[in-house]
DNA sequence: AAAGCCGCCAACCGCTCCTCG
DNA sequence: GCGAGGAGCGGTTGGCGGCTT
């Protein structure tokens, strides 16, 4: 049984798009705004599967892209945040403000995944080095150790994390579980700006931690806990050899 | 100057996930 | 609970422009 295509491929033009078309979907939207990209092509006038206007807005007309050459700051943060979430594209673009996912997939599969670039100057690696740890394997995989691992809040994530503050350690492993979650939660809803949240020792990530962490991403996908716990094992696993490679 | 090669990037394709009836 | 349709994502492709021979 073959599969349906999105859209009939009769009547329906592609390749590049004409200013015309880019006209015509960029002042629809404008007007009306986005979804319902099945019905924008009839509406706007446009001989354009929905799927097509789709890219075409969010690639290219949607307001505040950013034009011209990665950064080394952005390529920094691309190759960290793909060291950190992998070929998840859409995810690390929307921590790369005015970059689209398309575009970083486009660099990386053109400029960084041949070979690894060496560190900038002034790269701050979160990994630590061989000698930081004596036992590294044992410090991350047996023992739930958030020692050193800051806590952030809401109202002063800012100042805690420049600071380094240790002031709100948890002490039970529910405090460690709140703490952990907080951490994440202050980086997915950019309460903790990015640069922050990569300048943790993730030398110091327990198992817990990781667990926290992957189940956050989780739940930016499905925020129903069951499937979190569904898709729990094989991303936690995925961390822990990360984070293993981490410590290496 | 012309032909061939290569890299970049916009766009397409197919799959999965989500929502709704 | 199930199926259909829509939306989103990542992998891949093809055209174009620049470079080399």
């Amino acid at each position: 049984m073959g599969r349906r295509p999105c859209c009939s491929k009769e009547g329906v033009k592609r390749g590049p798009w004409t200013a015309q078309e880019d006209k015509l979907l960029a002042d629809y939207i404008r007007a009306h705004g986005e979804g319902k990209w099945s019905s924008v092509s009839k509406q706007a006038g446009l001989k354009r599967c929905g799927k097509s206007c789709r890219l075409r807005w969010l690639n290219y007309l949607r307001p505040n892209i950013k034009r011209g050459n990665i950064t080394q700051d952005e390529e920094d943060l691309i190759i960290r945040l793909h060291k950190l979430l992998g070929n998840r594209w859409s995810l690390i673009a929307g921590r790369i403000p005015g970059r689209t996912d398309n575009e970083i997939k486009n660099y990386w599969n053109t400029n960084l995944c041949k070979e690894p670039p060496p560190p900038p100057n002034n790269f701050v690696s979160c990994r630590p080095s061989k000698e930081a740890s004596s036992d590294p394997q044992q410090q991350s995989k047996a023992e739930v150790n958030l020692s050193n691992v800051p806590k952030y809040n809401n109202q002063n994530a800012e100042s805690e994390c420049s600071e380094g503050s240790l002031s709100s350690l948890p002490t039970t492993r529910e405090e460690e579980d709140y703490s952990s979650r907080d951490l994440w939660m202050n980086f997915y809803t950019r309460e903790m700006s990015l640069s922050q949240f990569l300048d943790i020792d993730f030398s110091n990530l327990s198992n817990l931690f990781a667990e926290v962490l992957v189940g956050g991403y989780s739940s930016t996908k499905a925020m129903h806990d069951d499937d979190v716990e569904a898709d729990f094992g094989a991303q936690l696993a995925a961390f822990t050899d990360l984070a293993d490679e981490w410590i290496m």
